[in-house]
DNA sequence: TTGAAAGCGCTACCAT
DNA sequence: ATGGTAGCGCTTTCAA
C-alpha cells in the first residue's frame, strides 16, 4: 500500500498555498502559469489523486447519478443504461445502477445518504410510491422520469419515447403493404393506462384502415413481455380462429415467441403472416426470419436522459425531451398476398 | 428544498453528545436503551439521514464497488452484473457500472479518486494495462479478476467459470449418446490463449473418444461470436465434405446460425445432426429446435464476485472461487443414429 | 456508559 | 494573483 498524498503535501512541495493547489485542479479561479506548472509538477511527483469524497463534503456534489430500474435483464433497458453511462463519463460522472426487487425505499434512502446528484427512475409507476420519488427533490436530487409515469411536478424532467407515433408508423407501413386484418398481441390489458401502445394501435387501425374493433389479445397479471408470453398469447389468437395477415407484438421477445408458435403451427413468415416487433433488440437482425421492428433509439434515449440530468444539476434547468422511434424493415414482413 | 439536519442537530434535540448519535447508528459501542430511544426519536422527528460522504471521509470506506466491462450490451455480462448488484445491496453496497471504450485509465483514476472499496474488472486482457490494474491495490482498492486474465498477484481475488469442465460435460454427454464424429465451431483460432474452450474440446475428444485430430473450424480476426459467424463457419465445415453427427459451437448465437444453415441445407436437427451451444441465453428455450447448451450460471457468478470483494474489503481475505457450468439438455440433441 | 474535541481532505470566503 | 483559514458532517481517541 502506498501513502496517499494530500493537497497539503502538494502545496508544500510546490511552495504554494493549499488554496492554489485546489484552484489549479478545479480551475475556479485564475492561477499563473508559473504556479500552475509548479503544482502540476509536484502533484505528478507525489502521484497525487484529488480526493473526491472530501471535495463532495464541501461542494455537496458527488458527480454520481443513479439509475433505478425494475430489472437488469431487459436488453432494451441495458442499452438505455449504456447510453446514460457513456454520456456521463464524458462529463466526469459515474453511474450507480440499482435494480429493485420491491425494496425501492432502500434505494431512495441511499440516494439521499449518498448525495447522488441526480437519478433516473424507470420502474413501474405501480411499484413505487409517488411521494418517495418526490422526496428526492427535497434533498436537491435532480430527477428524470418517463412521461408515462405521469408525475407532473414542475421540478421533474421528463423523457418520452413516443410509442404512439411509433405504432402509427407500424400500422401505416402495414396498411401500405396491403394488409387489412392486423392483430395485436398486447402484454397489458386495458387497465394499464401507462401503456400507450394499446390505444395507439386502436387509433392507428381506425386512422389507416377504418377499423373500429381490431383483433387484440391481452396479457394478464402478472404482465409479462417475454418470449413465453408471446407464445401463450399467439396460441390464444390461433384458438379464436380469427384470421389475420399481419401481427404486431408489444415487443420483440413476444414477437419471437409468436413466430416460434406460428412456425410450429405451419405458418410461413412472412408469406402467410407478417410479424412486427417493438424495441429492435440486437437479436432482431439474426432471428429467423429477421424481425421488422421499431427501433427505440435506446442509446440516444440514454444520452438524452443524462443531458436532462446534467443540465438540471449544473444549470438548474428543467426540460422535457421526446425521442422518436424508427421503423426498421426486415424479413418478417411482406406485402399482403405475396405468399 | 428541505434543510438537511446533521448529527449535531439530532444530538441537541436528544440531549446527548454527537458521539452518542454516531454510536447509535453505527453500533460500534454500546449505548443504553434510554439514550438510544431518545436519539432514534429525535432522528425521526428531524427526518435525519446520515451523511455517507462525511462518514466516508473519515472511515475511508465508501460502500461502493465498481464493475468495469467492455460492453454493456452483452446479455450474459448483464446477468453477471445483476447478480453482483443484488448481492451488493443486501450488504448496503452500491455498484458503479463502467463500460469502457478504450479509455480505461479514466476509470482507474476515478476509482482511486472516488475511493471505491473494490472493483471487478472483466475487460479483455489485451485492452488494459496490467500495471493500471495493479495500481488499484496500492490504493487499497480490492480486486476481483477473471482467472483467464492470468494476473497472478497474491493480492487479487480470482473468479473462474470453468469452461474446461463445461466442455468436458458436453463431450461426455454426446459420447454417451453414441456420437463419435463431433465437430467444433470455434470463434477464435489457436492464437487466443485466454479461450479455454478450444483446448478443452481437444482434450475432451481425446479423453472420451480417443480422437486426436477432431474436426475444428476456426474463426478469423476480427473474432465474432454472432449468428452470422456461426453461419459462415458451418458453411466452411460443409465445404470440407467431412461428416459429423454432432456439432459443438463456441456460443449459442453461433449455434443458431449453424442450425439455420444446416436446416436450409436439408439436414434435420437433431435426427441428422445434434447441435450444442454455450451460454444458455434466454432464446435457447424458444429456438427451433430448442437448443442444448451450457448454462453459465451468470447470476450465481455475480453473487460469488461480490462475496469475494466483500470478504476482502471487510476481512482482508483473498480467495479464489470456481463456478461450474451446467449442461441443459433440450431438443437440438439426440442419440446417434436416431434419425 | 458517555462526552469533548481533534481530525479526515477539500472548498471558498475573506484578506492582502 | 495568491494565501490563510473556517468549516463541511462524521468518526474515534482520550478522558471522565
Amino acid at each position: 500500500m502506498v501513502t496517499r498524498f494530500t493537497r497539503k503535501d502538494v502545496a508544500e512541495l510546490a511552495g504554494v498555498s493549499t488554496a492554489t493547489v485546489s484552484y489549479v485542479f478545479n480551475k475556479k479561479r485564475y492561477v499563473s502559469q508559473e504556479l500552475t506548472n509548479k503544482v502540476l509538477f509536484a502533484a505528478k511527483r507525489l502521484n497525487y489523486y484529488p480526493d473526491m469524497i472530501a471535495s463532495s463534503l464541501t461542494t455537496k456534489k458527488t458527480h454520481n447519478i443513479g439509475v433505478l430500474v425494475n430489472d437488469l435483464s431487459n436488453p432494451l433497458q441495458n442499452a438505455v443504461i449504456s447510453g446514460i453511462q457513456r454520456a456521463a463519463i464524458k462529463k466526469g460522472y459515474f453511474v450507480n445502477i440499482c435494480a429493485g426487487e420491491s425494496n425501492f425505499d432502500v434505494y431512495i434512502d441511499n440516494f439521499i445518504s449518498r448525495h447522488l446528484d441526480g437519478v433516473y427512475i424507470a420502474v413501474q409507476a405501480t411499484e413505487i410510491q409517488r411521494e418517495d420519488i418526490l422526496k428526492l427533490l427535497d434533498y436537491n436530487i435532480k430527477l428524470v422520469l418517463n412521461k408515462t409515469m405521469n408525475i407532473n411536478d414542475p421540478r421533474v424532467n421528463q423523457i418520452h419515447l413516443d410509442l404512439t407515433a411509433g405504432m402509427m408508423m407500424i400500422i401505416e407501413y402495414l396498411a401500405k403493404q396491403g394488409h387489412k386484418d392486423i392483430a395485436y398481441l398486447s402484454c397489458y390489458d386495458e387497465s394499464v393506462l401507462s401503456d400507450e401502445r394499446l390505444p395507439a394501435f386502436k387509433a392507428a387501425m381506425r386512422k389507416y384502415l377504418g377499423c373500429n374493433d381490431p383483433v387484440i389479445v391481452y396479457g394478464k397479471v402478472p404482465y409479462e413481455s417475454t418470449i413465453e408470453s408471446g407464445k401463450i398469447l399467439v396460441e390464444q389468437l390461433l384458438d379464436t380462429g380469427k384470421t389475420c395477415s399481419a401481427l404486431v407484438c408489444s415487443n420483440d421477445l413476444m414477437a419471437f415467441g409468436a413466430m416460434k408458435v406460428l412456425h410450429d403451427s405451419g405458418y410461413r413468415i412472412p408469406e402467410d403472416i407478417s410479424v412486427v416487433g417493438i424495441d429492435n433488440i440486437e437479436l432482431c437482425k439474426s432471428s429467423i426470419p429477421s424481425l421488422t421492428t421499431l427501433d427505440q433509439k435506446s442509446e440516444e434515449l440514454g444520452m438524452a436522459i443524462f443531458d436532462l440530468l446534467y443540465n438540471d444539476i449544473v444549470n438548474g434547468e428543467i426540460a422535457q425531451k421526446c425521442i422518436w422511434p424508427q421503423l426498421v424493415i426486415r424479413d418478417s414482413t411482406a406485402p399482403y398476398g405475396k405468399g
